[in-house]
DNA sequence: TTGACAACTAAACATATGTATAGTATACTT
DNA sequence: AAGTATACTATACATATGTTTAGTTGTCAA
């Protein structure tokens, strides 16, 4: 059963009420909106209901609930990652208490026991991740075979693709024009922090 | 300012709610859910707004809005983006009928009157834009030359740079291998829907 | 032509709901 | 000892709100 255009603008605006609000329109309120009567309106909603859009609670006051997106809001969705400071990816300094900033990221964006934000600097990951751009890592100790990896070479951080040869590590830049480090599992001042999950790249 | 065990309780309560029925309770749900009287519950209410946890409209049925974690702790407030499915053109409002998903995002990150985000399909902007990547875009009709837009071309949006020579518009993909596309401003079926302010990469 | 549906006006009804008034009791701080 | 915050009871009030009754107009298919 599709809707009709009147249809789709009333649900449209109940939608975009709820999102801006927190909490659906009252029958009135949508009423208004349009400059039609709130037995217009209530019959709308009716419409909507009997083809499967939303839910309606009878009696209840905005007792509105959208079949669809509903999950989202009530603003438990997000968590706040810690921005760790600036990684240069050629010659690296990286203080990993100090937490520069906070960013509120979406759940689902940023999933993992532990993560963090780290701007990076450097061309050692172009194209593929570029200075200035901030890398979202999930903590873990091991990585895959090309992935990308945080790591920590005595005390210095670096952006690399990670590599397991052997008993070997490879650490590759993605630019050819930089060098690639090789460490040992175990060596003592290396450590792999975590892999990079997300590139958000403000422009 | 903490909240103590039973505000706890309520406020918990209110979220659970909110997220189970699509609206927020009202002051005798909470009510009868504790036991208590609808003044007891409205107290609450009033203490969770005081200590920020939540705003609440006077005189407005289920009022409530949660406020978010970020949001009390840093003050960085987060908004809805919507991810868009297909975009269509004419209306300067964006159709929500499109939405397919909403994320939230760091308002400082997404900066604008009207911002969106599109998952980008094809390599015409590699390496800089990957296939999967999604932009953030914010609505403007106009862009300056080097910026990376999302122009709609006869009905369908692609993602290029943007050039202005005399009244010709070239929008000229990243990647070599594709055709720049050139056109005139005022020419019917184009038109420049906003400029791409960041670019989120799951990894 | 009839009937069903969409989209509305206009007024009224019943109650759900936010909020005020007026208290009580306990804990903690100054 | 006085003051403030928490956590309630009990009743009452004004209105916001869902819903009903009763109608009009237009469209579209049988």
């Amino acid at each position: 059963m599709d809707l009709t255009s009147r249809q789709r603008e009333i649900l449209d605006f109940v939608k975009e009420f709820t999102l801006e609000s927190g909490y659906p329109p009252s029958v009135r309120e949508i009423g208004r909106h349009f400059h039609i009567y709130p037995r217009a309106a209530f019959d709308h909603l009716k419409a909507l209901e009997r083809k499967g859009y939303l839910r309606r609670r009878q009696t209840i006051s905005r007792g509105i609930e959208i079949l669809d997106f509903t999950e989202r809001r009530t603003g438990i969705s997000t968590r706040e990652v810690p921005i760790l400071g600036r990684v240069s990816a050629g010659k690296p300094t990286l203080a990993v208490e100090n937490i520069e900033d906070v960013v509120p990221l979406a759940r689902d964006w940023a999933e993992g026991e532990e993560v963090f934000l780290l701007q990076v600097k450097g061309e050692s990951m172009s194209p593929y991740i570029l200075p200035g751009d901030y890398v979202l890592v999930r903590c873990q100790s091991s990585a895959d075979n090309g992935d990308v990896v945080v790591a920590l070479i005595d005390d210095e951080a670096t952006v690399k693709r990670f590599f397991l040869k052997g008993d070997e590590v490879i650490l590759k830049p993605d630019n050819e024009a930089w060098e690639a480090v090789t460490v040992r599992e175990g060596d003592r001042g290396f450590q792999i922090l975590g892999r990079v999950i997300g590139i958000f790249r403000r422009v």
